[in-house]
DNA sequence: TTGCAACATTCCTCTTTCGGAATATACCGG
DNA sequence: CCGGTATATTCCGAAAGAGGAATGTTGCAA
């Protein structure tokens, strides 16, 4: 049931706090283990459980990995994900993150895949 | 985190399948027993797991247990059950489950506490 | 090539979860 | 008090989840 495999990914504080930065855009590993600050076999086994659960895709790019949500999300999925995302407000670790993933991403620079650097230099035209 | 705790709640299809049935109003156990056509021990568990992550709370009536969600949920809870009440219509399993519950209502007719009998009666006067 | 950086995987351990069999508890009617 | 019905708990074994240490893999750059 789709809708399980969807809350077993929910329910891991990690991957919840992963799920919250992919929300904003695409993210490779080294970014996500900056920003939450753990281990890289920690980032990588979650990472993989999202994947294996279909809450992830990734794509190589150079040496990097780059994580996203899906392309094509299910009605489904998406709905959660808004659920989710609601519900993560109430949080002050995911806002926390949400701070550290700007630091991060101006302290890494251009030393990160051109589609992430991209997508996050656009959101901030965007804002600004 | 109260968000985890809801989700490890969600991640079980006897635990779904329980909260949407109580969705429609309290019920005994073994008014859930026989819809959901599950041994005893198990559905008396998942209440357990329920009641202990306070998705649900319970009230002894005579010689019954009364289960229905909590009285006074969190804005946290409100939203995640809605979205999950959403997300439960595009399963039949559920469909089904709720066609039963008024099958079972009518077999069991005065032989369940009368807290859950006069709720399902409201319903069904309401209804037609 | 070689070396390094970014990630993934394997192995191990501890904990939680899930299911069932058996047993215990609580309450009712007589 | 007793028997019966409704429900809970305990004990067991199998499986999944989570974290860390160590090791493997992949791709780039010199």
């Amino acid at each position: 049931m789709e809708l399980i495999r969807i809350y077993q990914c929910f329910c891991d504080r990690t991957r919840l706090r992963i799920l919250n930065l992919l929300q904003h855009g695409p993210l490779c590993v080294c970014h996500l283990q900056r920003i939450l600050g753990e281990p890289q076999v920690k980032i990588s086994k979650h990472l993989a459980y999202l994947r294996g659960h279909q809450l992830v895709e990734s794509e190589r790019c150079a040496n990097w990995m780059v994580y996203h949500l899906p392309e094509e999300p299910s009605e489904l999925l998406k709905r959660n994900l808004a659920c989710l995302q609601d519900s993560m407000r109430e949080e002050s670790v995911f806002q926390r993150d949400l701070d550290r993933l700007k630091e991060v991403l101006d302290e890494l620079g251009a030393d990160c895949p051109a589609c992430v650097r991209e997508h996050h230099q656009h959101q901030n035209s965007c804002r600004s």
